[in-house]
DNA sequence: TTGCTTTTGAGATTCATTCTCAATAAATAC
DNA sequence: GTATTTATTGAGAATGAATCTCAAAAGCAA
């Protein structure tokens, strides 16, 4: 958590953006303790926590952390963008339970070697990863 | 397009569907030349043809399709839902350009092993592949 | 064709996300 | 500290993809 804020400051500066009330609060929030979260997740954290940060102010920071690589949208639930760290965070895959909504991660170290040899392969410059397959879960298959 | 119609056909008859005329104008605009295709470029294709069927249609006709394994939703673009045949198609992954929006198919064999291997090691029974990431591609880097 | 059930089209609705804009706060210089 | 400048915020309005509603139409079996 200091090294993620001292990042954000130095890509806040580096871009011209201030570094405001609402922007630490929702910083914090997301390094809390959220694993996968989205916005109304953040909104409801940052309320027990009895701060205030209005929903546009979360929708327009979001692409701020994106951008300076501590988060990333890795994936789609319930037709919500859903959000993780990145950073100190390895790439890895998700598979989503279509029955029970269950989010299991794997594949930390696998993965990314191979999609960047492919990647490479087309001569493409990786920003985002978005690995991910539904299905249904130990529990769910009976 | 021989083939695909039977099997949807007979998926249709499996689940006492039944096969109306705007589900087979659907199968076949999908069949015809889409590679991937959102509900819009649906629509549109199938007007330029000189048929009509509803966007509420298509929207209700593609779960369909998806269950019955012809197409699948592979992944997502301009906030829209985005989907390719599936049957005759093997497992890829994306690369997307988030600058001039192409779509790379990449991966064709090296892919599918590896997740399925992780999968297993889960007990996940997967369904349906999501796998890609965004960035720049060749001619977006300069 | 009749009778029964499913499906369709059109428009209304939902809901995540984005936008607008007047009021406010951060940064910088003095 | 104050003043100036510029970016940011909150609240609510707007957008738009996807879903829903329901009366009219079509498929299917006999
Ligand atoms: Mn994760
Ligand atoms: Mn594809
Ligand atoms: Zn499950
Ligand atoms: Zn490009």
């Amino acid at each position: 958590m200091k090294k993620e804020k001292a990042l954000y400051r130095e890509f806040l500066k580096s871009k011209n953006l201030k570094l405001t009330k609402p922007r630490l609060i929702i910083l914090e929030a997301v390094f809390k303790n959220n694993e996968h979260f989205n916005v109304d997740d953040l909104y409801e954290q940052i309320k027990r926590n009895h701060q205030n940060v209005s929903r546009a102010t979360i929708y327009r920071t979001i692409p701020l952390l994106v951008e300076s690589g501590l988060i990333s949208q890795s994936l789609r639930c319930e037709s919500k963008d859903i959000y993780e760290h990145t950073y100190g965070h390895e790439n890895h895959l998700h598979f989503i339970c279509s029955n029970c909504g269950k989010i299991i991660e794997s594949g930390f170290n696998e993965v990314e070697g191979l999609i960047e040899q492919l990647a490479n392969k087309e001569n493409f410059k990786i920003q985002e990863y978005n690995l991910g397959a539904r299905g249904l879960c130990k529990n769910c298959r009976e």
